[in-house]
RNA sequence: GCCGCCUUAGCUCAGUCGGUAGAGCGAUUCACUCGUAAUGAAUAGGUCGUCGGUUCGAUUCCGACAGGCGGCUCCA
C-alpha cells in the first residue's frame, strides 16, 4: 500500500491534488451514466480505477467511439453471461464491439434459433434491470487456467495471449500484458454471477445499457480461418440512448428499401433467372436501357481520355493463363474447364492476358506510350455459393477494363491524370464523396518483385493520391502479390462505403509476357503495365447507383424519362405530339393511354420513378402547355410545351439530378 | 466451400395436425372518361423449386440436389 496520502494528478489539463484511493470516477465526478469510463495516459480505464501519482485523467463519454465500444462491449458480456444461463453447455468464444454494435460467438451442440435470441434478449434485459456490477480482477496466467479450465478457446486465448492481435478481435480479451477476469456481482448480495476473461474497461453496472438489441445469428469460424471449427455467433448493437439506437434502425430500414435486389424487381430493371445459373444476371429492357446510357457515357469519356477500344473472347485455351500464371493463383476462382479436341478451354476471369497479346502483336515503339487498351470486358468467375449478391457479387460480369502500357518515366503523370479521370467521371455519375485506399506489400513472401520495383510503383501511387486530395486510408499488405494498388471508395446518400475503382500496378505480366518496346535509345525495355476498372464491374456499379438514388436515378439514366398524362382520353392526341417533339430531341417519353384513372397513372408513374410526368386536361390543351408533376410531388402547371421540352432536355444534358 | 433458415399464381404472402390450394396487387375483358398516389365488375392464371423415399394417398413427413436469404471465409 502507498505511504502518500496526496496524489497529484491532471484533468481537463489542470493539475490537481486528490487523496491517495481516490477512483478514476470520483475524480471525474463521474455520474457512470454519461461518463463511463476514463482515459488515462491515453489508455481506457474503468471509472473505478484508482488514479496514480502524474495520472493524466480525461473523460470517456458514452457516446464517443470509445465510449460506445466500451458500452458495446460490456453489452456483449451480458449477451454471454444471458446465453450460459440459457445454455450452460455453451463454450465462450470471444465478444469485441465491431462497427454499430458487437458479437460473441458460442461453440454451441445445436445452432440458435430466432426464438432462442428473444429468450436471450429477454434474460439480457434482466440482467441489466438487476444492475449486476463490473468488477476486475488481475489474475496469473495460471490462475485463469485453473478458472477457465471448462472454457477451452479461453484457454486457447491464453496460450496465444503474447501474439494476440486486433485482427481478430482476441485483443479484447487477452491485452498484451497482464491477464484479466470480470465478474459480474449482484449489486445487493455481491455474490458472482458470471465471469469472463477480458481485458476491459467495462461500464460500472449493467443498468448503464441504456439501449440495446440483438440482430441476428450465424455460422463463423474461430478465429476466422475455415480450417477451425464453426462457432455461432450472435450480433447486436447498443446505442447511449434509444434515440440513437431507433435512429439507426432507421437507417437499415431505409437501406433495405433501397436493397438493389429488390428495386430491380420492382422497377422491371433485371433478374437472374434459376435456369441460367446463380449469379448470372439478365438485363431487362429498362434496365438494359440504363445500362446502356452508361456505358455509352463512359465509351464518350474514355474515348476523349485517349483510350483505344478493344475487343475480346469471352474464352481461351488454358495455356494463355499458364503464361499469365493465372492458373497457378487463381484457378479456384475460375470455372472449371471445358474439353474440346483434347485442350482444355477456359471462360476468362480476366481480360489482361489477351490485352497483353494485342500488345504484343507486334513491335512497339515508346512513341506508342502511353497505350491505354479500352474494353467492356465479360468475365467469369466462380464465385462461392455462399457470397453470391444480388448485382454486387455474381459470377459473370462486365468489367470497363483498361490495361495501360506506359514507360516507368510516364508512371506518376499517367496515375495522376488516371485517378483525375476516375474521380471526375465517378462524380458526374452522381456519387461525391470519396476517399482512397492504398494497398500495399507487408514482409510477406508471398509478394513478387524487387524491392525497389514496389518502392517506386507505391511512391508513385502515393503522389497520384496526394494530388487528389482524397483521404488517403493505408491498407499495408492488402496489395495483389504483383503489385500495390489505390481503390477509390465511394460514400452513397446513406452514408455507406463502396469499393469501386481500383487502380493497380503489376510488376508480373509484362514479365510473364516478355512485352516490351523499342526506347529512343534503340534499346528494348519493358513498359510498366497498370490495370483499372473504373466502375468496377457494370453490375456492380449499376446497384451501387440504384441503391445510391433508391431507384430514382436522376434524368439521364432513368429508363423512362417522361410519361405523358391525359386527364381524359381527348387529351391523349395532344400530349402524343409533346411526347414525338420530346422524342425528336433524345429523350425517353411515352404517353399513358392506358384505361386507368388518371390517378392511378399518377401513381403508377410514382411507382416507377419517373422523373417527370406531365398531365394535360382541357386547359393545357387551349393553351398550348402541359402542367409538371415531379416525382417529389411538386408541380407546375400551364408550361408552354416549348418551355416544357427545354427543361427536360437541360436536365438530362447536364445530367443533374432532380 | 462451411453453418443456419427459406422456396405455394408474374409479385407479396395466407393455408393444408398427410386426402392435390386461397387473398391482395398485377394481367385480360367489359362498363366508367375522370385535374395531381389505387373506379367498379367479371375472367384467366398454380403437376405447392426439382428428383427420390416413406405411405392406400405427399404441396404437407424424410433425404439428395438446385435456387434464394443471413452469417463466416474470399473478392470487382
Amino acid at each position: 500500500m502507498s505511504t502518500v496520502s496526496e496524489l497529484r494528478i491532471t484533468l481537463d489539463g489542470r493539475e490537481q491534488v486528490v487523496a491517495a484511493g481516490t477512483t478514476a470516477g470520483e475524480a471525474l465526478g463521474a455520474d457512470g451514466k454519461n461518463v463511463i469510463a476514463a482515459r488515462v495516459g491515453g489508455e481506457l480505464r474503468d471509472l473505478t480505477y484508482q488514479v496514480q501519482d502524474g495520472d493524466v485523467v480525461e473523460p470517456v463519454e458514452i457516446g464517443s467511439e470509445d465510449g460506445r465500444a466500451i458500452l458495446r462491449h460490456s453489452t456483449a458480456h451480458v449477451m454471454a453471461q444471458a446465453v450460459q444461463e440459457l445454455f450452460p453447455e455453451a463454450k465462450l468464444g470471444i465478444g469485441p464491439p465491431v462497427e454499430n454494435g458487437f458479437y460473441y460467438d458460442f461453440d454451441v451442440p445445436e445452432p440458435f434459433t430466432p426464438e432462442d435470441l428473444k429468450r436471450i434478449e429477454k434474460r439480457m434485459r434482466e440482467i441489466i434491470k438487476q444492475g449486476q456490477r463490473f468488477s476486475r480482477r488481475a489474475v496469473t496466467d495460471e490462475e485463469a487456467r485453473a478458472e477457465l479450465a471448462d472454457e477451452p478457446y479461453k484457454l486457447e486465448l491464453i496460450d496465444l495471449k503474447g501474439g494476440a492481435s486486433a485482427d481478430d478481435g482476441s485483443s479484447v480479451e487477452v491485452g498484451a500484458g497482464q491477464l484479466t477476469i470480470y465478474d459480474n456481482l449482484d449489486p445487493k448480495t455481491g455474490e458472482l454471477c458470471w465471469k469472463d476473461l477480458c481485458r476491459g474497461p467495462h461500464l460500472p453496472t449493467t443498468r448503464h445499457i441504456p439501449a440495446f438489441k440483438l440482430m441476428r445469428s450465424g455460422g463463423a469460424y474461430w478465429r476466422g480461418s475455415e480450417k477451425n471449427p464453426q462457432l455461432q455467433r450472435i450480433y447486436g448493437t447498443a446505442w447511449e440512448s434509444r434515440e440513437k439506437q431507433d435512429e439507426y434502425l432507421k437507417m437499415l430500414e431505409e437501406a433495405e428499401k433501397r436493397d438493389h435486389r429488390k428495386l430491380g424487381v420492382e422497377l422491371d430493371l433485371f433478374s437472374f433467372p434459376n435456369e441460367i445459373g446463380s449469379g448470372l444476371a439478365v438485363f431487362h429492357p429498362k434496365g438494359g436501357i440504363v445500362r446502356k446510357v452508361m456505358e455509352e457515357y463512359s465509351r464518350k469519356r474514355h474515348e476523349e481520355a485517349g483510350y483505344e477500344f478493344v475487343y475480346t473472347p469471352h474464352i481461351t485455351k488454358g495455356a494463355l493463363y499458364e503464361v499469365s500464371g493465372h492458373l497457378g493463383w487463381y484457378k479456384d476462382d475460375m470455372f472449371p474447364p471445358m474439353d474440346v479436341d483434347g485442350g482444355e478451354y477456359y471462360l476468362k476471369p480476366m481480360n489482361c492476358p489477351m490485352h497483353n497479346l494485342i500488345y504484343r502483336a507486334r513491335g512497339r515503339s515508346y512513341r506508342e506510350l502511353p497505350l491505354r487498351l479500352f474494353e467492356f470486358g465479360s468475365v467469369y468467375r466462380y464465385e462461392k455459393s455462399g457470397v453470391v449478391h444480388g448485382l454486387t457479387r455474381v459470377r459473370g460480369m462486365t468489367q470497363d477494363d483498361a490495361h495501360i502500357y506506359c514507360t516507368r518515366e510516364q508512371m506518376v503523370d499517367e496515375l495522376k491524370s488516371l485517378l483525375g479521370f476516375v474521380l471526375d467521371l465517378l462524380r458526374d455519375y452522381g456519387l461525391s464523396e470519396f476517399y482512397l485506399e492504398l494497398s500495399t506489400r507487408d514482409d510477406s513472401d508471398k509478394f513478387i518483385g524487387t524491392d525497389a520495383d514496389w518502392a517506386e510503383a507505391t511512391a508513385a501511387l502515393q503522389e497520384a493520391a496526394a494530388s487528389s486530395g482524397l483521404e488517403l486510408v493505408d491498407d499495408p499488405g492488402g496489395a495483389a502479390f504483383y503489385g500495390p494498388k489505390i481503390s477509390v471508395q465511394a460514400k452513397d446518400a446513406i452514408g455507406r462505403t463502396w469499393q469501386l475503382s481500383t487502380i493497380q500496378v503489376d510488376f508480373n505480366q509484362p514479365k510473364r509476357f516478355e512485352l516490351e518496346y523499342q526506347a529512343a535509345d534503340g534499346s528494348r525495355q519493358q513498359p510498366v503495365m497498370i490495370h483499372r476498372a473504373l466502375f468496377g464491374s457494370i453490375e456492380r456499379f449499376f446497384g451501387v447507383l440504384l441503391e445510391h438514388y433508391a431507384g430514382a436515378l436522376p434524368p439521364w439514366l432513368a429508363p423512362v424519362q417522361v410519361v405523358g398524362i391525359p386527364i381524359g382520353e381527348a387529351h391523349v392526341p395532344h400530349l402524343e405530339k409533346v411526347m414525338a417533339a420530346l422524342r425528336a430531341r433524345g429523350i425517353r417519353a411515352e404517353v399513358d393511354a392506358s384505361a386507368d384513372r388518371m390517378q392511378k397513372k399518377i401513381r403508377n408513374a410514382q411507382k416507377a420513378k419517373i422523373p417527370y410526368m406531365l398531365l394535360a386536361g382541357d386547359d393545357d390543351v387551349s393553351k398550348d402547355a402541359v402542367s409538371f408533376r415531379y416525382r417529389t410531388g411538386r408541380q407546375k402547371n400551364g408550361v408552354p410545351i416549348d418551355e416544357a421540352i427545354e427543361e427536360i432536355v437541360q436536365a438530362v444534358e447536364q445530367r443533374v439530378q432532380i
